[in-house]
DNA sequence: AACCAGGCTGCGC
DNA sequence: GCGCAGCATGGT
C-alpha cells in the first residue's frame, strides 16, 4: 500500500480502539459499518464523494487507509475532520472521569469502559431517520428495518468481496413511495416521518448548519421537535449523537431509565424529579454519562 | 403467550 | 401544561 493513502490522526489521552470497537459492534447487526478484532472498515460521503476506509490503531494514532477515493490534500483533511467528529478524539473526557470518580457506584466505569468515547453519527438525516426508525421498537427490529432501507436506498461501495454502504441520500427518500417502505415493514407512521423529514432535507429548512446556527438548546429542541416525528427523546438524541450537545439528555430513554434503575439510582421509571437532581451533578458532561450508562447494559459474550 | 421495545401524536381535561 | 389511549410490529 502506498503511503500516500495513509492518513495518522494522533490520539488523545484517554482513547481506546478497543472500547470504541466494541460498542459499534456490541451485539447487533449495524450495516453501515464492518468491524473486525483490529479494524473497522467503513464507506462515507466528505465533500460530495465517496471513500471506503480502512481504520486500525498503530502507537498513539489511528491510522486510516484510503481504500477507495481520491487522496488529495483536500480529501485528506476533510478524512480527517470526519474521524476526528465520530470518535470525539478533540475531547479531554479526564474531568468526566473526575466527575465519576465521585460517585462509589459510577466509579468502576473509569476502568471497565476507559478511553470509551461518545460515538456519533455525523450526518443528520441519518442520525433522525435512525432515531425514527428506533422508536419504540426493539433494538434487533430496527437494525434489520434499517438495514432494509439502506440495501433499497442507499448506494455502496464494492471491496474485496463486499459490499460497503451509504445511507440513502434524502433526495432519493423524499421521494419514496410509502407503499414500499411499508412493504418492508415500516409503520404507516414511521414511513410518513421518514418522508417527511427528507423533504424538509430536500427543501433546505432542516439540516446540521440550520441547527448548529441554533443559540441555545433549546431553541435547537424546538426547531426539531416541530417536525413530525421527532420528539423530546429524538431531539435529544440526535442533539447528542451528531449536534454533539454535551448536556443534551434523551428523557424517556428505556435503556437509560433501565440504567438508573441497575445502578440504584431510580426505583420507578416514573422518578423524573430524582432523574433530574441526579443529572446536576454531571453538568457538561450529561450526554457523556448517558452513553456510558447504554455502555453499562451491553454485556460482552466472553 | 403475554409483555415489552433506544416513542410520538392527538385528545381531553 | 399533564395524563393517557392508540398505534404497529417483531422479540423474548
Amino acid at each position: 500500500m502506498s503511503d500516500d493513502r495513509l492518513l495518522r490522526i494522533p490520539l488523545p489521552q484517554q482513547f481506546s480502539f478497543a472500547e470504541c470497537t466494541w460498542f459499534l459492534n456490541r451485539n447487533y447487526d449495524d450495516c453501515m459499518h464492518t468491524i473486525s478484532d483490529t479494524e473497522i472498515k467503513k464507506a462515507i460521503v466528505v465533500n460530495n464523494a465517496t471513500f471506503l476506509l480502512r481504520i486500525t490503531e498503530q502507537n498513539n494514532h489511528l491510522e486510516i487507509e484510503i481504500l477507495q477515493g481520491d487522496t488529495s490534500a483536500r480529501s485528506k483533511n476533510a478524512i480527517t475532520a470526519y474521524i476526528t467528529e465520530w470518535f470525539d478524539l478533540g475531547r479531554d473526557i479526564e474531568p468526566f472521569y473526575k466527575l465519576l470518580r465521585k460517585n462509589k457506584s459510577l466509579a468502576y466505569m473509569c476502568d471497565d469502559f476507559n478511553g470509551l468515547r461518545l460515538l456519533s453519527i455525523p450526518d443528520l438525516f441519518e442520525a433522525l431517520c435512525w432515531s425514527v426508525i428506533g422508536q419504540q421498537i426493539n433494538l434487533t427490529f430496527a437494525y434489520k428495518l434499517k438495514r432494509r432501507l439502506v440495501a433499497r436506498y442507499g448506494t455502496k461501495l464494492f471491496f474485496e468481496e463486499q459490499d460497503y454502504h451509504i445511507f440513502p441520500a434524502h433526495e432519493i427518500l423524499a421521494a419514496a413511495n410509502k407503499e414500499d417502505l411499508m412493504a418492508m415493514q415500516f409503520s404507516e407512521k414511521k414511513t410518513e416521518y421518514i418522508i417527511g423529514i427528507a423533504k424538509a432535507f430536500s427543501a433546505g429548512v432542516l439540516n446540521k448548519e440550520v441547527i448548529a446556527a441554533l443559540p441555545d438548546i433549546s431553541a435547537k429542541q424546538k426547531a426539531l421537535t416541530d417536525m413530525k416525528g421527532i420528539g423530546t427523546w429524538t431531539a435529544n438524541y440526535v442533539l447528542m449523537k451528531t449536534m454533539r450537545v454535551q448536556e443534551s439528555i434523551p428523557h424517556g430513554d428505556i435503556g437509560l431509565l433501565q440504567a438508573l434503575q441497575q445502578h440504584k439510582i431510580i426505583k420507578e421509571r416514573t422518578e423524573t424529579d430524582k432523574i433530574d437532581r441526579f443529572f446536576k451533578k454531571y453538568k457538561g458532561w450529561e450526554s457523556y454519562l448517558v452513553f456510558y450508562f447504554w455502555r453499562s447494559l451491553a454485556v460482552r459474550n466472553g
